[in-house]
DNA sequence: GGCGTACCTGCGAACTCCTCGCAGCCCGTC
DNA sequence: GACGGGCTGCGAGGAGTTCGCAGGTACGCC
């Protein structure tokens, strides 16, 4: 658990509450989560909790910053607690499997991105589509096709 | 227009009809399109064309390699014609503006995904989330921070 | 040019993901 | 321990998308 995270709730005025440490310990187990994935995780110890306390809440904890979201595709976004390592993801749109890196990887990318461009890039938002290695050998990407 | 667009589409089975010819004009006339802002697009021309047909439409268009979409953030997919120039969507958090980059400055980084994790990546699907050059001064990002 | 069939379209229902309004609850403070 | 305002549960509702079906139409075949 982030420690803190009571802190970081009370400095921006929010209260602190059970489904907020439910729903913070939730997306540290999943690491990988999508509000319906965490609220079936955070039923597991209560089982009132309603779905719309799920966003509300995660929109405080990414408020305060102690989840972030990325989007992964057509679905519904996933979230993640800050303290993990910071990462890309390279989902792979044929066998839709989700692959992350260290975003150390994109470094010189994002440095191209704020010299050339003034833009400031949030990597650990970024997703990046295309073929895993066992899918490419199997049906590639041809030139600009995307066949999703 | 694509030229052997209809020669594309017959090749895979498919028929030449006028609401296909329409939502192919229509990506190419948008350059950026959301599947609502093609129907209105389309409906300029043809006002009784349905939304369902522009959604299975732009799938086959898809099928084919006519069109290419990509995910902006938490809206709606964009469509693009493929023969438009490969770029990637630089989308500001912030404001929520849109800048297209050559694909070229990503060379570098597609190619260590590449060698390193075997992952072949459709560029032209990535979106890059951060902050744009006014916003950045306004509102930069901290560190693992992501209020969108 | 006309015919038939399989594909395609328009329409409406339905589904998913998410947001909102409201009444009652409970965290934090005095 | 009592009070007030933020927080939660619940249900309704909205945006975006998909699906099933009945009727229309492209296109191969004669």
């Amino acid at each position: 658990m982030i420690e803190d995270w009571e802190a970081r709730l009370r400095e921006h005025g929010f209260r602190i509450t059970p489904q907020r440490q439910l729903v913070l310990e939730a997306v540290e187990t999943l690491r990988h989560g999508t509000p319906e994935e965490i609220l079936v995780e955070v039923q597991h110890t209560a089982s009132g909790v309603n779905l719309s306390t799920i966003y509300r809440t995660l929109e405080v904890l990414e408020d305060v910053g102690l989840v972030t979201h990325a989007h992964i595709g057509h679905g519904p976004p996933t979230y993640h607690a800050v303290d993990d390592h910071v990462h890309i993801h390279l989902v792979c749109d044929r066998c839709k499997k989700v692959l992350s890196i260290p975003a150390s990887v994109a470094n010189d990318f994002v440095h191209t991105l704020q010299s050339e461009y003034g833009f400031q890039t949030d990597i650990s938002h970024v997703s990046v589509h295309g073929r895993c290695d066992g899918c490419k050998a199997l049906d590639p990407i041809l030139e600009a096709d995307d066949p999703l």
